[in-house]
DNA sequence: CATGAATGAGCCTTCATTCAT
DNA sequence: AATGAATGAAGGCTCATTCAT
């Protein structure tokens, strides 16, 4: 969005990103979906520049659309990043095994903090879902798997039983609540937040017994 | 410099919409929300372009900015007129008298009837509302409005008093199955909507007893 | 440029100016006129919307387009009235009867005055001079006129004869530095202006004796 | 969402113009501001279209905001290199040793072929001025530093002083009668060009000795 | 004569993407 | 693998002008 009108001749890098330069292709993508990462949170998706990713990540334009198809694809990535980043705090805190009630509250805090963190990617999703069909299916397929691991820790970890309906539901609503705080709406409402939190921690411990 | 401009009253009508010509400009207002409702439904905000807009409702380029500043603007008076038309349809639903159970049903099916119709609507919202100031303060007032209401209705009807707290809560969660249903997620899950529908309205039942 | 939002079905009307509603045909043209000049020399010709200076005169957009044939003719319109104004003012001073040292000051102090009301005008008056072959025709036989002016009052007043080259030439010259003061070019570059202005005054009273 | 792409590289050249493909952004920079300056002198500031001055330097619309940041600053940068260029041919000429009353000569007719070729840029001018603000500024600094030139060739060639007002009279008076020339006004009146311009030597010769 | 809603060509600008080096 | 100059379709918005009332 702002203009960059440094003079361009200027031989001497410009620092910033300690410049990569030919290192192993996975590095440059996952430092490409870093980049992607920061500038949509900040921006959103549709905010952000696909010559910025590259810039932020320290490679130069057509760095980035060596390693992904298009725009698209880099906001797929980072949210399955997020994604893979989500759960695997939530199953590290529930393998700590701790006592329900603390576990929930840390779950529910470690969301939030999840939330706030993406909240550029969070508010660029479903627009994103309902307009374009390669991301669709995408998130749906990340959805099935999101609920395939509910049940499936409920069987590690013997709890009761729920529908998958029921599993649903407990995920639509929490991370709406979640998305609300993330995004600062509790707070511009003058809602108590530590009452919503309150409420959503347990919620999830009717979960975890 | 000199602006050619042919001969437009072809005497053959468009077709299309009806050719409004000299109507009130609260009329034609009226028309270019209509069709931006329609085509930010269809397409999503920023699948929507501005002139298309006063093209789905019958008018030239310019009319369209005779009536909005710019292209949020609509977006912002296509949201009020969502807001409006659901709470209207939902004080209807209450004024009926009907049994509990016979109107929380009614308040559901009509709410994911809502979300469905406006999809791109619904979509869209987050986005704008991370990325643009002043979609953001104008949608913070409609939500305080919305809780307001809540409370005033409940006062109304002489229902068991709740914190702001719990309504934002159950606004948030109602608000999110019913964009997951209208947005189709619940099919594609391959999940029972039948009984996702069933959970909704006994939450709501709750609220009115 | 800026955008008026007011509420559009107001029955009242706007007052400002004193609604005129159908004046002499005579009276319409010279409200429109005054109107543009204001607008001209507020914003430049390219700076004013035609829709505005109907607007500024107190009628409505058509109404303009139905005294004047479109943007340029007004300019045109105004134009003629700077000069003829112009003239008045010299020609009434030289009239006076005072001293030639004295006629000159006035005559410089009047012509910076119009220069300075009518920046707006000045500064449009060359690229539209350029670009519009109307203009241009009709600027060359006011120039012209200009110079027969010259050489008439010179008879009149029984001054020495001067050849039309240098009577040009004062014009422009006197013209350019009276710009420069009217346009705030001798303030910004720190210049005294009272030693601009009395080296004007000197050249002006050559012609005077 | 999809944008479609139809294969660029057609292999038989397009003509016009030779085509560069990755030269020096300077490069491009400067055929960009070849191009801007073409057309501002063609058709002035606001007949030229941002588009076409990529075009007519050989380059795609968008390239064009690459090197600038608007139609206003390759103006700035194409009056900059007029300045810098008129003042070069003066210097030189200056240095070539002549009879003062060639110099001055070689000097009137010098600037009268720099205001001839670059009559769009002449009379886009003013207008710019008074309407944009960063233009002002920009304008005001290089007559400054004109001024400032003027009294260092002055020193440089020993010639005997003269304030800073008298120079800048001297300047709009020299460029008001050069741009009436450049812009055929003077043909235009019918006026014997010959004698304007003897009578502009004389008066650079008299800042000769 | 006056109104003001409507028109629509066209300008300015952005940005996802390509490709020669 | 990386570069970054170049591309150009497309979109937002303006404003001079028209015309039905």
């Amino acid at each position: 969005m702002a203009v960059n009108r440094r003079p361009k001749g200027s031989k001497h890098a410009e620092s910033r990103p300690p410049r990569p330069k030919r290192g192993s292709p996975e590095q440059t993508r996952e430092r490409l979906i870093d980049g992607a990462a920061t500038l949509f949170n900040r921006l959103g998706y549709h905010g952000t520049d696909s010559n910025c990713i590259a810039k932020e990540a320290g490679y130069a334009t057509g760095t980035f659309y060596k390693h992904f198809q298009d725009k698209r694809e880099v906001f797929l990535a980072v949210y399955e990043r997020w994604i893979a980043a989500q759960w695997q705090a939530i199953d590290e805190e529930l393998s700590k095994g701790r006592k329900p009630e603390e576990t929930a509250r840390n779950i529910v805090e470690t969301s939030i903090k999840f939330h706030t963190e993406w909240r550029g990617l969070r508010a660029s999703l479903m627009e994103l879902i309902f307009s374009d069909e390669h991301a669709r299916s995408d998130f749906r397929k990340q959805r099935r798997r999101q609920l395939d691991t509910m049940s499936e820790l409920r069987r590690r970890l013997n709890l009761p039983t729920r529908t998958r309906e029921q599993d649903a539901i407990h995920l639509f609503m929490t991370e709406r609540v979640f998305d609300a705080i993330g995004q600062g709406e509790i707070q511009a409402l003058g809602l108590n937040r530590g009452v919503v939190v309150e409420s959503m921690v347990q919620r999830v411990l009717k979960l975890l017994r």
